[in-house]
DNA sequence: TATGAATGAGGTTTCATTCAT
DNA sequence: CATGAATGAAACCTCATTCAT
């Protein structure tokens, strides 16, 4: 073993470095998604994650970069493995779709994404760094990748009109109306998004089994 | 009546209160609306209402108390018109609401609708009172609305599935999506709430005449 | 009396404004002076005046316009003097500048305008703002008022070449060399501004009198 | 000697110290030559000497420890050449000046000799000690030169009154201004130390040959 | 010796709210 | 009723210094 301790012995160890960068995430999180971002102060995040405010610092700039921090973090790899996946031999993309975003759909609020959309979206007006953070992280490969998608779907004929290809935020919109209603009306009946996603998946892709007088 | 009284009334007008109470909601709104409640500055309503910031005080006893007064005074104006429109004799339901919906799409910033929409997500989370409000007057109304139309359209045969039966949102999914990216990202492109709403219409309704070969 | 209480009688004095403004002030100047101005904290200048923090801001935007303030405060009366002085009929300019600076130099410490300079030039180059305020408010009309009086004296054949004409920084370099080394070894021997402009200004300005020969 | 001892010296080696000291002491120097005793961070330091911010506390007990250290090097190298340097057989004292000086005011910034009086009345102030080091290196040396020049000058009939005699600085009066205002307005309009020195040289030592109406 | 992560006191600025006039 | 000067609690961020490795 020891393959390589290299140039690095001297110094604290990496290996602690990283586990404080992750305990700041972590405390960062929970503090962001419970008071927005305005209301999060460094040194209660500092407090949670049981460093002093300075040792933040080291490893974010400001709290615009933790946030981002946060946000990649919660974010990014599972969006890379949306963004790597493509529809398997011969299958068609709405059954793609719903291969791979039910999932996502169904753990939206569990994995705390919907409560980041809401955040974005209720702080992103005074904030617009974080507006433009989650438009570049989140927002844009999505939308890429819906317009690569529709276009494929297009070229197979599955699509129905050309709403998609001219939209593709319409694939989503009815899942970001969920996601807020579920956030602004939490009590009382929450609105399925799930449901939503896939009658909109109806709408834009024609079922050819079961409907077959549809183009 | 009473006219204006020598300039140095003497004593409490109850009018002359009302009409200080109604400059400050006035400017209230106007900063509430373009900013959020944690953005506005007292100061700045008392100057937009041309008042010292105690006056305020005067008439409200807190931050919240005035934004209170703005929600209540939101409240009186809006929809109105829309819930009793109804479509008329032998026009299509689509038909009916591409006339009735295109000019609110259409002046949805002008009017400051869209700001309020806004608002409403941005600041329903930390005040309930202000979702539920807008809740109770415009989306249980809205949402009523769409439904009836909705069982009238599939009793015509004019619905493509039941997706709007299930899920009246669905009709103005798109139109919420496009006013918080507006929002949003106030500068750069702008997403046109008008043609992805008739986008996601005729994807509800499919469109008789022009596509003979749908539903 | 009583002139015009005119629209102004309601609210807080604005005599009481001023005070509290000149006590601001004045106990900038304390603080400013000694210790400089990055280790002058707002905290104490409002101690100093018996006021709270926020009060400073109500008068001056930021510590740099506080400063500001004391810098007009203190040279700005009698800059406006000199630059309104003349020479009398038929004074000769090198007379008219003895006149008028020597009290100036007499009471360069008693004034604190010296310090003023220390401070300046000690601190300017991390503040810039501070050095750029000191010669707008100080040194440009000075050395335009200079550049008039040489101009003036060599149309009336007063001045020894040209040396004041192309350098009018040249007639206060001595005594800007004084203030720096009072300043520096305020222990030992100080050095006589006084004495070395009027050396300075013997150089510039052949003296008729008592030496013929010269031009 | 003793070659680069294997990369991986065991021990302490005084060799190695040395070097560090000295590089900490150069990074140090360029560090506080711009920027003031305030202004410069340890951090920097270090970076700039290539070594860890801990490593400066191993050599210096403290920043001002570091400043110290840094003064203590500012004193081996100076002067030298310019103390040793008269007057040759026949040379008038004003053309010597200029041949001696003239080439320092030219490389006044190059040098950083015009950064180190800047240091030097900037940070005299706080730090007596540099002050005084200051003075016994450089200006009484320098003085002490003036003054026997300006008495060789006197005698020779080569001097305008006595104004030299009295005040040596006179002769440096303009350069210390100039290197001053560049050190403060450094965009803008530099201020030409040497033309003002020049100037300056001809109001104290009249110009025989071009002048000869002046005593 | 050297490292660099961690510390935490400290400073400027903002702004909702009060109250003497 | 109206005024607006005064208040003072926060909040973010910096950086000299320490110390486990």
């Amino acid at each position: 073993m020891e393959v390589a301790p290299a140039r690095r012995s001297r110094g604290p160890s990496p290996e602690r470095t990283a586990r404080t960068r992750a305990a700041i995430l972590a405390a960062a999180l929970d503090e962001f998604l419970d008071g927005g971002f305005a209301a999060t102060r460094m040194a209660d995040v500092a407090a949670r994650a049981g460093l002093a405010k300075g040792t933040l610092y080291l490893h974010f700039a400001d709290k615009e970069a933790l946030f981002e921090g946060v946000l990649r973090g919660l974010v990014e790899a599972p969006l890379a493995g949306l963004a790597a996946a493509a529809p398997a031999e011969g299958e068609a993309v709405r059954d793609f779709l719903l291969r791979v975003l039910r999932p996502v759909l169904r753990d939206m609020e569990a994995s705390r994404r919907g409560a980041v959309i809401r955040l974005v979206v209720a702080e992103g007006g005074r904030f617009p760094a974080i507006a433009a953070m989650y438009r570049r992280i989140v927002i844009a490969p999505g939308l890429a990748a819906i317009g690569a998608l529709a276009a494929r779907a297009a070229a197979a004929g599955e699509l129905r009109g050309e709403a998609l290809l001219r939209h593709p935020p319409l694939l989503v919109a009815p899942v970001v109306l969920a996601v807020l209603w579920n956030g602004l009306f939490a009590a009382g009946d929450p609105m399925d998004a799930e449901a939503m996603f896939e009658a909109q998946l109806d709408l834009l892709f024609p079922v050819r089994g079961s409907h077959p007088a549809e183009t």
